[in-house]
DNA sequence: AAGATACATGCAGAATCGTGCAAGAACAGG
DNA sequence: CCTGTTCTTGCACGATTCTGCATGTATCTT
C-alpha cells in the first residue's frame, strides 16, 4: 500500500461514506492508526478534509470531490495554479492557455467566483464545464493532437475578436537570455496571439522549466507583465529575472 | 526486455491495477528497481503518470474512472455509433455532433482511419486527440455548459467556413410528426448550421428517443439523409417514419 | 473526578530516492 | 572491421521520507 494510495483511499471513503473513523481504516487496511492520523493532519492542513476528535469530516460538503481532483496535480503546479486563479478578480476575464499547468488553474478557479474565461484548449474547456458561474468562451481552429490546443491561422484570427484582464501563459522553457520558450513554432504564434489580447499577461512556469530553453521563442521579457512559479526565490536563475525587471510572484 | 517494451508494460498496469509499485515490477521483469524509477520519472515527465512514493499512480484518477464511464456506454448507443462511424469514408471529412452518441462515434472511428473531424464539441475534441489519423478542427465560440458544445453566433459563424460529406447529428426527440427536437434554441440553431454544411446528414438515436419529441425543432425530414437507431426495424414509430420517405439504418 | 481513548511529538529502523559512476550495448563514421 | 560516441543499465552512497512504537498530554465518557 503506497503512502500516496492511502491518502486517496482516505478522499475516497470521506466522499462516500462522509466520514472517516482512524481506528477502523487502520484496522482495515491493516497499517497503524499512527499513520491514519497523520495522513489525516496532512490532508486537513490542506484543507481537504476536516480533523475531529476519532477520525475526520469532509471540509466542507461541496468542495471535497473538486479538491480531491485538484490533489491529483503534482504540488508544485497546484501552488503556482492557485496563485494564478487568485489574480482572476470577480467579474473580470481571462486567456488561459491550454497544458497542465493551466489546467490546474481552471480547477483551481473558485466555486464562487464569477468570470470569463476564454481559452483554446478542449481540455479545459471540458474542465470548466462544470464550474457554476465561470462564463466559456472556446476559441475553434485546427486542433494540434500533441499539445491538445487549437492553433493555425483560424485560431489566431479567432483570437483577434477577443479581448481580456488577464493572459496567463504556459511555456515549456523560461531563461534569461533565450526569454519565454516552447517546442511549436505554431503554438509559440498562438500564444503570442493570446498575449496581445490581454492587459496583462503572467507566465506560468512551475520549477522544472526555470532555467531550461525550448527552439521557439515565445514572448520577450518586456511583453509579459509577471512571473508565477514555485522556484525557490533566491534560485539564481530567478535572481537573474530580478534583475531583468521581472516581476515575479512565488507561489 | 527493450525500454519501450517496459514503458509500455508500466503504461498497462498503470491502466489495469491503478497503481504501481516499483519495488515489484522491479522484481517481477528481473530488472533493478534503478529502471523502473527511471521510466517512471520520465512518464511522470510526460504527465502519463503521478510518481509517488514507491511507485506510481495514474496521472489523473478523475480522468481514469471518467473513461470508464464512458467506456460503458449503453449497448444501444454504441450499436449505433458503430454502424455511423462506419459511414465516414476513408480521406472523408464529418461533422460531428456534441453528445454522448456522438462521443461513442468518435471513440468508434477506426484507429487506421483518416478523416477529417469537425465538431463544436470539447470533449469529443479531447476524444479524438489521441486518434493518431484523424485531423481535427474545433469550432470554437461560447460554450454553452449544460450540453458542453458551442453555441451561438461567434460558433455558427465558424461554421459558415467549413464543409464536409457528412454530418452527424444527436437529437433528444425522433417524433413522426414533430420532427427531430431538442431542448434548447440554441443548440437546435447550431445543429442546423452544421447540418447545411454537409452534403448529408444523418441523425443518431438511440432507442429511447423515438416517438419522443422536445420543445424546439431543429431540422424537417426532408432536410435529412436517414437516421440510424437501434430501434426495432418494425417499431409503429420507425415504420411511420419509413412511409415518409425517411432511410432508416438498422443498428 | 477518574478511567479510557485519542492525540502530538520524538525517535529509530527501514524503505525509497536522487546522483554520480562505471561497465556494457548500440550505433555512426572512417 | 575498428574506433570513438552516445545511451542504457545496474550499483554504491548519502539524503530524504515513511512507519511504528513509546511517552506524555489532551479530550471524551461515565
Amino acid at each position: 500500500m503506497l503512502a500516496a494510495e492511502r491518502r486517496e483511499h482516505l478522499l475516497g471513503l470521506l466522499a462516500r461514506t462522509g466520514k472517516i473513523v482512524a481506528k477502523d481504516v487502520a484496522a482495515d487496511l491493516g497499517i497503524s492508526e499512527d499513520s491514519v492520523r497523520r495522513d489525516l493532519r496532512d490532508l486537513a492542513a490542506e484543507g481537504l478534509c476536516q480533523r475531529v476528535y476519532g477520525g475526520a469530516l469532509p471540509a466542507s460538503p461541496a468542495v471535497v470531490d473538486y479538491d480531491a481532483r485538484q490533489a491529483v496535480a503534482p504540488d508544485g503546479k497546484r501552488k503556482v495554479a492557485s496563485v494564478a486563479a487568485a489574480l482572476v478578480q470577480p467579474g473580470g476575464s481571462v486567456i488561459l492557455d491550454g497544458g497542465t499547468t493551466a489546467l490546474a488553474v481552471a480547477r483551481a478557479l473558485p466555486k464562487d467566483l464569477a468570470c470569463t474565461v476564454i481559452t483554446h484548449s478542449p481540455t479545459i474547456a471540458t474542465a470548466l464545464t462544470d464550474h457554476p458561474l465561470a462564463e466559456l468562451f472556446l476559441l475553434g481552429g485546427r486542433v494540434f493532437k500533441h499539445s491538445a490546443v487549437t492553433c493555425g491561422a483560424a485560431a489566431v484570427e479567432a483570437a483577434q475578436n477577443i479581448s481580456a484582464d488577464l493572459c496567463l501563459l504556459g511555456v515549456t522553457g523560461v531563461h534569461p537570455e533565450a526569454g519565454l520558450t516552447t517546442g511549436d513554432a505554431e503554438e509559440a504564434a498562438m500564444k503570442r496571439a493570446l498575449s496581445a489580447r490581454a492587459a496583462d499577461t503572467y507566465i506560468l512556469a512551475s520549477g522544472e522549466k526555470i532555467g531550461t530553453a525550448s527552439p521557439y521563442r515565445v514572448l520577450p521579457w518586456e511583453k509579459i507583465t509577471g512571473l508565477i512559479t514555485d522556484a525557490e526565490a533566491h534560485d539564481t536563475v530567478v535572481e537573474q529575472l530580478k534583475t531583468l525587471g521581472v516581476e515575479v510572484l512565488a507561489a
